[in-house]
DNA sequence: TTTTGAGTTGTTCGA
DNA sequence: GTCGAACAACTCAAA
C-alpha cells in the first residue's frame, strides 16, 4: 500500500482525472490544493476568477467528503508547501495533472526534482488538453502557427483517450494533515459585493459542469454553428469557466460531444462544430507553449511599432461600458455583471479598443484577465492578438467590426442590448443599435436624452476606420 | 528546392 | 436591395 499526495492543479474535479485516479488505485489518497500567488508572478488569477476558485474548490471538498475524503488547503511557495505535506504525510507518491501555463511548469519541474532527490516517486499526467502541446507536429517536426492545418492533424492523430471514471472510493489516512480555511484566503469580494451577478449564473464545481453540458447537449448543441453567433439567444456551451478550472475535461466534452452524434446523426455536423472549438482551445495552448511570451509580445514583430494611443479616459470608458455603441456597451456591461461575455461580443469589443480606440491589446487582455471567470491565459493571449491581427492566423488588418453592422446582424431585435443596456430599452428595435440615427421626438418618447442618459459615440465609426487603416499602414513602412 | 493552394468569425463601394 | 470585387500581400504547410 502506498500513501500518495495528489497536488490538484487545473482539474478540480474527480472523474477524468488520471493523478486521481492512479493515487486511489495504489492506497491511500491525500487530495491538496495549494495556492501559490507569487509565482505566477503578472498573472495571478484576477478578481472573477478568484471568486470562481473560491466556489469551485468548496464545491471539490464536498465531493471528496462524499467518497470518504477532503481537500487540504495550502497556500504558499507550491514547492515548498508540497514537500511539508509529503513530509507530514509519510506519502511515497506525488501526483499531480499538468497546468501547462509556462510558470506553473517551471513550478512543476522543480517539484519533480526536487522531490526525486528525496526518493519520492512522482508522476505527473495531461487532463487538460486533448493533445498535450507540442504532441501535434507539422511534418518538418515544427509548431503549427495556422488553425487550420494544426486542428486537421490533431484529428488525423489517434484519438484521445476514454475518459477515466470517478474513484469508486478514496482511502483516507489515519490521520489528516492540517489544512487552512478557504474563508481565509479572502477568494471573495470584501469591501462591495460585486458578485451578485456571478452567484445568479453560474454553478462552479464539477456537477454544475455536467449540467452545463448536459442542457447544451439536450437544448443547444443542434443549433450550435448558427446559434453560437447570436449573444441575444443561449447558443453556445458556456462551459469556459468548468474547462478552465477543469470541473470538466476536453477529452470528456470530445466523446460526449461523440456518443452524442452518434446517437443523433442530425447533430453530426454540429458536434464536429463545437469540437473545433475546442480545438481552438488546444491550438492557443499550442502556440503558448510554442511561444511563452505570448501574453506579454506581438507575435508578428512588426506590431512593436504599431502607434498605440495612451488614453485613459477611452479605456476607462470601454470598460465601463460607456462607449456610446450599444453593442459594445452591453458585452462590457455583461462582462462586468457575469464574469462572462459572448464569443461574437468579445470579438466586437476587443476589435472596438484595438481598432476604434487604438489602444493596445494588452490593455484589453488585462481587463479582461481580472473580469472573466473563463480568463485563461493561453485562450485570452492566443485571442487578443488573433483580434490586433498581432497573433497566429490573425485576422486581416482591413477586418474591422462596423458595432452597428455586427449588433444589427447578430442581435437583430435589439433583445441582448435591451438586457444590458436598459436605458435603451424602449428604443425601436431599428434604431437600438445606433440611437443617434432616431429622430428627436423617438429618443423623447424612448426616454433617452444622447449625452446625458446614454453617451453619444465616442469615436466616429468611418473616422475611426480610417485611422485604423492608416495606422496599420505604417506598419509597412520601412523601419525609422 | 521550389511550387502551389489556402487561410474562423468583415466592410465598403460601385454596378 | 443585391452582388461581386477590392482591400495586401504574406506566410504557412505540404506536395
Amino acid at each position: 500500500m502506498s500513501t500518495a499526495l495528489v497536488l490538484f492543479r487545473q482539474d478540480l474535479r474527480l472523474a477524468d482525472n488520471p493523478a486521481l485516479h492512479q493515487a486511489a488505485r495504489l492506497g491511500t489518497v491525500i487530495p491538496a490544493y495549494v495556492l501559490d500567488d507569487a509565482a505566477a508572478g503578472d498573472w495571478r488569477m484576477g478578481g472573477a476568477s478568484r471568486w470562481w476558485l473560491h466556489r469551485s474548490l468548496a464545491a471539490l471538498d464536498g465531493d471528496l467528503q462524499r467518497q470518504g475524503s477532503r481537500l487540504i488547503l495550502r497556500r504558499g511557495d507550491f514547492v515548498s508547501q508540497a514537500l511539508d505535506l509529503a513530509k507530514r504525510t509519510g506519502a511515497n507518491a506525488v501526483f499531480w495533472n499538468r497546468h501547462v501555463e509556462p510558470w506553473a511548469q517551471r513550478q512543476e519541474n522543480t517539484l519533480q526534482q526536487t522531490l526525486a532527490e528525496r526518493g519520492i516517486a512522482t508522476d505527473a499526467f495531461n487532463a487538460n488538453l486533448l493533445f498535450e502541446p507540442g504532441a501535434i507536429r507539422t511534418q518538418s517536426g515544427g509548431a503549427f502557427s495556422v488553425f487550420t492545418p494544426f486542428w486537421r492533424a490533431c484529428r488525423a492523430a489517434p484519438a484521445p483517450a476514454a475518459p477515466l471514471p470517478k474513484p469508486k472510493r478514496l482511502t483516507a489516512p489515519d490521520q489528516w494533515p492540517a489544512s487552512e480555511d478557504l474563508a481565509a484566503w479572502r477568494l471573495l469580494p470584501s469591501k462591495t459585493d460585486w458578485a451578485g451577478g456571478l452567484r445568479a449564473e453560474w454553478q462552479p464545481g464539477e456537477s454544475g459542469a455536467r449540467r452545463r453540458l448536459r442542457h447544451f447537449l439536450d437544448e443547444a448543441l443542434r443549433g450550435y454553428p448558427t446559434a453560437r453567433d447570436r449573444p441575444d439567444t443561449d447558443g453556445t456551451s458556456r462551459l469556459s469557466p468548468h474547462l478552465h478550472f477543469g470541473e470538466i475535461g476536453p477529452r470528456q466534452l470530445w466523446h460526449a460531444a461523440h456518443s452524442h452524434a452518434h446517437a443523433h446523426p442530425a447533430a453530426a455536423q454540429a458536434a464536429d462544430k463545437f469540437l473545433s472549438e475546442l480545438g481552438w482551445r488546444e491550438f492557443s495552448y499550442n502556440i503558448l507553449h510554442a511561444h511563452p511570451r505570448l501574453p506579454e509580445r506581438n507575435l508578428r514583430q512588426e506590431f512593436d511599432r504599431f502607434p498605440w494611443r495612451r488614453d485613459a479616459a477611452a479605456l476607462r470608458a470601454w470598460q465601463q461600458g460607456r462607449t456610446g455603441y450599444p453593442i459594445v456597451d452591453a458585452g462590457m456591461r455583461q462582462l462586468w455583471h457575469t464574469g462572462w461575455m459572448h464569443n461574437r461580443v468579445r470579438m466586437i469589443t476587443a476589435s472596438f479598443l484595438i481598432k476604434h480606440l487604438l489602444i493596445d491589446w494588452r490593455q484589453g487582455q488585462r481587463w479582461f484577465w481580472d473580469t472573466l471567470v473563463d480568463a485563461d491565459l493561453a485562450n485570452n493571449a492566443a485571442s487578443w492578438q488573433w483580434v490586433a491581427g498581432s497573433g497566429a492566423d490573425a485576422a486581416p488588418y482591413f477586418r474591422i467590426f462596423n458595432p452597428v453592422l455586427q449588433g444589427q446582424k447578430f442581435d437583430s431585435q435589439g433583445e441582448y442590448v435591451a438586457r444590458w443596456v436598459p436605458e435603451l430599452r424602449r428604443l425601436e428595435p431599428r434604431f437600438i443599435h445606433a440611437p443617434w440615427t432616431a429622430s428627436a421626438s423617438q429618443l423623447r418618447l424612448a426616454g433617452i436624452e444622447l449625452g446625458t442618459t446614454y453617451p453619444k459615440p465616442m469615436v466616429d465609426h468611418a473616422a475611426a476606420r480610417s485611422r485604423a487603416l492608416a495606422a496599420f499602414a505604417s506598419l509597412k513602412e520601412p523601419a525609422p
